[in-house]
This record gives C-alpha cells, sequence and structure tokens, in this order.
DNA sequence: GCTATGTATGTTATACTATAACAAGTCAAG
DNA sequence: CTTGACTTGTTATAGTATAACATACATAGC
C-alpha cells in the first residue's frame, strides 16, 4: 500500500482544504439554485469528500446508517442521485461506485482514469474528449445529452512504483 | 414503437447480411488465433448479432437455457466474457448489457451512442475521441489500457419523430 | 398560528446483476 | 490412454438497485 494510493488527482495536495472548498462551493451552488441541501445530502457529500476516492453506495449507506441515519438502500441511493443531478458527484459505472465532483458548477463532462491498482480516480479535463465524442455523435445524426468517459490504466505511481 | 428502433447504426441495412459476415469473421478470427468458438460461445455471438440490440447476460441466458444450454448465470456470463475479451462483443456498462461488435478483428476503442428512447447502441467511430483521451491521460502521467466511451441521447429516428 | 401542498426521509420488500467454488465433461499433446 | 488445460454445468451466494408505501418536514397561503 502506497501512501497516496487514492488521490483524486495522481497528486498530493491540501486534502482538508480541497474537502472544505468543495463543501463550501456545494453550499453556494444549493444557495444559487433554490436546492436543499438537507443533512443526509450533505453528509453524503462529505463522506464522499472524505473518502477521497470512489464509494460504493452500501459503503456511503454503512457510514451514514453509523451516524444515525436510515440504514435501507434508498437512503443512500437518493441523496447520490440527488449530488449526481445537480453535478456535485459523479457516478463511474466501471466501479458501481460515486465520486465527489471536483469542478462543481462548471459545465463539464469529465472523463474518469482509474487505477486498476489502487483504485484511485482522477477526474481528467476532457473538453477535447467531449468535443470529439460530439463530432462522432453528429455525424451520425446523433444528440448526446449526457455521456460518462471513463478509462482504465495505471496511475503514474502505480506505474512507476507499486507494480515493482 | 418504431420500425427500425434498434438498428445498429442508426440506418437500415441489410440485417441477415450483416450478422453473417460478422459471424464469418468471428470465424476467421477464432481459427487464426487459435481460439475455440465453441456451440455456446458461437450461439451466444449469434443471440447478440440477431437480437441487434444490447440484451442484458439474462436476456441472452434465458435463449441459451431455451435451447437446451446451461441455465445458470455463469453460461452466460463466461461466454459472454469470452467474446468481449476477443473483441468480438462490447459491454455496455450504462445498460448493464452486450452488444455484438460490428468491427470485429480492427483495434478499436468504440464510443457507444444510446438512444434513451428507443435504447438502440450504436458503434460510432471514435479515434478521434481515443486520442483526445489518451492526450488528457498522458497529461497527468496515466496509462489507458482499456476505456468506456457512452453517450446517451436520441438517435435520429427518435429526434425527429418518435419523440413527437 | 394553522393547514394545505410538495418534497424528503424512512422502511419493507423485492428485483436485477454478477461471481465464487466445485464437479463433470471434452480435447489435444505426449 | 493418460495427463493437463480448458470448457461447461451446477449450487450457492454476494453485490447492486429500485418500487411502493408510510411518515415527517418545510414552506406558502389563509
Amino acid at each position: 500500500m502506497q501512501d497516496a494510493p487514492n488521490s483524486r488527482a495522481f497528486a498530493r495536495h491540501d486534502h482538508a482544504h480541497c474537502a472544505g472548498d468543495m463543501m463550501a462551493r456545494a453550499e453556494a451552488l444549493s444557495r444559487d439554485k433554490g436546492l436543499r441541501l438537507t443533512p443526509v445530502r450533505r453528509r453524503t457529500l462529505e463522506i464522499l469528500l472524505e473518502a477521497h476516492r470512489a464509494l460504493g453506495a452500501y459503503d456511503v449507506l454503512d457510514r451514514l446508517s453509523a451516524e444515525g441515519y436510515g440504514n435501507q438502500p434508498p437512503v443512500a441511493y437518493r441523496a447520490l442521485e440527488f449530488l449526481v443531478e445537480q453535478g456535485l458527484a459523479h457516478r463511474i459505472r466501471r466501479l458501481n461506485a460515486f465520486t465527489a465532483c471536483m469542478h462543481p458548477g462548471e459545465a463539464h463532462a469529465p472523463a474518469f482514469l482509474i487505477c486498476r491498482l489502487c483504485d484511485a480516480v482522477a477526474e481528467a479535463p476532457a473538453a477535447a474528449v467531449r468535443a470529439a465524442l460530439d463530432k462522432a455523435a453528429s455525424d451520425l445524426g446523433f444528440v448526446i445529452e449526457r455521456s460518462n468517459i471513463e478509462a482504465l490504466g495505471l496511475c503514474p505511481a502505480c506505474r512507476t512504483g507499486a507494480a515493482a
């Protein structure tokens, strides 16, 4: 096990700071859009931010129920669905998992880079990817509404060190 | 329900011919690579080609068991896994489903366009998309081994007609 | 304040998706 | 004709997700 196996991007950073920053942005976004960032939803987002990696719905549920929230799947799924719809979290289909969005508020169709050794998930800037995808789709007359772009491979740390 | 709701690409074509062609290519590929395209595997591929749309593992299983093959999930999952590994089929994670590959043998990291109304799945050429994704990844020091690129939206037919 | 309305949460139950583990059969090489 | 690798079949279970209903909470209007 490495020291930074599940970093957001594949680089060190001030974890507490980025989580606090994201929460602040989520609050602001909710206020602006008139959304209800209720305790379960807020706590769910915090859990994702604290974990700092992709969590399954049942992982989230365990944490929520340990803190006195409901202990049935819909509790977690609903909170996660809300966060995803509001762009505060993303669903990583390859992992059947969810992760906090690191760029809330900015319109983006991110690409996720998933390390198959340490399970780190990075949200890569994907404007160019999305543009190419839009082009390929429009060539077929297809209109894209949402997209999932996920890649599996090796993060820098695992490529150089951990694999040895 | 439209007449061509689940077309491979969003265009009409000679269905029987394309399926036969795909099977021939699968046979050739297996012979060349020394793979064992056994009855279950061959039939699974045929089922995907005949359905001409993405099928869940249990849909495939139903058809297989109706024809005398095993009726337990691993039968379908193993055949599908084989086909995916050999590039003869693809897994559509967004739908928890599988679809026959329309370009077997050609190295490709396809993008899938999924119509949310008719569930048609098209395999779009995605060389440019993949190139952009590789670039985004390498900027972060990440090496991509496999990728899923899936988009949800409206196919030409549903956009113009069915939605009305 | 009080009630009506919409939204959110909690709970029960169940459906859907997927894999581990082992037994039995098949095939080709030696 | 036996070994060894692979394939298939089966049992059992794990993991993921949602439908449906009841309760509680918030806000707006009276």
